[in-house]
DNA sequence: GTCCAGGATACTC
DNA sequence: GAGTATCATGGA
């Protein structure tokens, strides 16, 4: 077992606030997943974060995968304000995952124009090929083993038009793509290399540089994040332009806030439906 | 039947 | 370079 002291995670907002689609809660409030093949249990206990079946040996690597090592208020401390407060308050305890970056990609490329219940029922299929841990979770296929189930499994598993770009994702990091690089480049280079594949836009791109590739300046602008910059910050004009104006006001750390922004848009937008039923 | 969902792409002007 | 049609799918 790994703990993590005094980490704050709260779980159930980390693994539903739309950047990872594989963790499943358990009616005891810990949340299963598998991660790199790795299979744990998550729970929240007092202060601190307990990962039951990973190994000791393993603990740099979840401490980086829940970046345990950064304290989001100071980071965020010199651009926040009432809207981003007022997420962080009602959406507390999100953890910005550092994942495996083929998953984040595969993943991402299964968002564009699509809703979060349908993406994560995709991803479920998209894992079907691949083994099968202690838990009853499936780990996430290798690019390899997508080749091998042949481009019409791919297109079998109801993810539309988007089956051609996870097929030629799997073939072009099977062609040795360095996913690590993107760590070392700018942001604007990383960018820029991610978009080779196909299916790959500015959103998904910011999406994956985020979530799986240490890039925290990186700030998504999709359906939500435009109507929020719009209605809480009163920036104008296009998502390029959106995106553009919200990097320059949230800075190096504008992914973290955005996670944050997001989700709380999300969730207010959720009770406002279920207040006019 | 229409609209929408963590959009991207190819095409037209 | 800025608009626009098209791309599958399923739930509301």
């Amino acid at each position: 077992m790994v703990r993590i002291e005094k980490l704050c995670i709260d779980l159930d907002n980390t693994f539903r606030c739309g950047q990872t689609f594989r963790w499943k809660r358990q009616e005891d409030g810990s949340w299963l997943g598998n991660v790199d093949g790795h299979a744990v249990r998550a729970v929240r206990e007092g202060d601190d974060l307990c990962l039951y079946g990973a190994q000791e040996a393993d603990a740099a690597y979840w401490r980086k995968y829940f970046d345990a090592d950064s304290d989001y208020e100071k980071l965020l401390s010199c651009v926040m304000d009432e809207h981003l407060r007022t997420a962080m308050d009602a959406c507390p305890g999100i953890r910005v995952l550092d994942q495996p970056f083929y998953e984040s990609l595969c993943s991402f490329i299964i968002s564009a124009n699509n809703n979060i219940p349908r993406i994560t029922a995709i991803v479920e299929r998209f894992c079907a090929i691949a083994p099968m841990d202690e838990n009853g979770l499936h780990a996430f296929p290798t690019p390899q083993m997508v080749l091998d189930a042949g481009e019409d499994w791919v297109k079998s598993i109801g993810s539309g038009y988007r089956a051609k770009y996870l097929w030629e994702a799997a073939q072009h990091m099977a062609d040795g793509f360095d996913a690590q690089a993107l760590r070392n480049m700018s942001y604007p280079e990383a960018c820029e290399c991610i978009r080779q594949f196909k299916g790959v836009g500015e959103k998904v791109a910011d999406c994956v540089l985020l979530f799986s590739c240490g890039h925290r300046a990186a700030f998504p602008v999709d359906t939500w994040s435009e109507k929020m910059l719009m209605q809480w910050y009163g920036m104008m004009g296009k998502r390029p332009q959106l995106k553009v104006q919200a990097m320059e006001h949230f800075g190096a750390y504008g992914g973290i806030a955005q996670q944050y922004l997001f989700y709380h848009a999300m969730q207010s937008k959720l009770k406002k439906e279920n207040n006019e039923k």
